[in-house]
DNA sequence: GTTTACCTTTACGTAAACGTCAATACATGA
DNA sequence: TCATGTATTGACGTTTACGTAAAGGTAAAC
């Protein structure tokens, strides 16, 4: 028999509240079955909660998530059914990237700062920094 | 003299309202000056502006956008001070690499999952498709 | 001069994503 | 059997990030 979690086991493993969990459950994203009246998690639970923080941490709200579930839900073979998910699958996907443009931007500016203040530290004359690094910065940082 | 731009401008440019503008000067986001008791926004406030929205779209909260602005505020020298700077500049930047980590892992599971449903399309036999894509999926969609 | 079109402040409203009791059930070890 | 620990279901509270009137100032257009 595969293996199983209780609520508590999957919240200390993901760092989270089992009120977390039953939040998801009420909004349902995860579907666990029962022993009495306590909640058992399959592998697929598991993989799905793992799925919903980590759209969580990528700056997705609860609804964007549901819908890319939903996405992979899709059971049966109906072919109008399957292409508007592809679709909305490549739109998702588009989404995801043009995130990823502004993360990596993000990226480069935080890091061309942190180049400025390392330089800084090596004790070179202001005006020889400011030559060095270009006006990007100062126009945030005045 | 430089250009400077109203709140309506800006808005439309970035595509937010007055309202949020003027929240994230409430927030000490942005510092426009006054003309009357209308505000004028200088290179300065757009830059920062862009920054916050871009911070935004890619799942900070404010207060993250409010701590990384801070740090490019850095105004004088003290070495201690900077330091100090260096270090959480460099923590955000860890942030943000991990965070892209899972940027990346979701748009691999996603692509594939989108690979997946255009096989399906070509008229594949349901057990070919199991094959040829991995159980990653299936754990997630059951 | 008054309508139109913007701007302003103040203040209460709201949706999302949980946190935090409170009251209760159930198993288990002392 | 009684306490301890963990589970449950409501139900209300909280924070974030603005939305949405309400009530008014100012300046150009008609």
């Amino acid at each position: 028999m595969s293996q199983t979690w209780t609520i508590s086991e999957l919240a200390k493993e993901f760092g989270v509240t089992p009120r977390t969990i039953r939040f998801y459950e009420d909004e349902g994203l995860v579907t666990p079955k029962r022993d009495g009246q306590n909640r058992i998690y399959a592998s697929r639970d598991r993989a799905r909660l793992a799925w919903i923080l980590r759209g969580r941490r990528v700056g997705f709200t609860l609804a964007d998530i549901t819908e890319m579930l939903n996405l992979y839900d899709l059971g049966d073979s109906r072919e109008t059914q399957r292409v508007v998910t592809l679709e909305k699958c490549r739109d998702r996907l588009a989404a995801l990237e043009s995130q990823r443009a502004d993360l990596d931007a993000t990226i480069d500016e935080l890091s061309s700062f942190c180049r400025l203040l390392e330089d800084w530290k090596a004790g070179t004359p202001l005006d020889e920094i400011r030559r060095k690094h270009n006006a990007k910065l100062r126009s945030v940082a005045e």
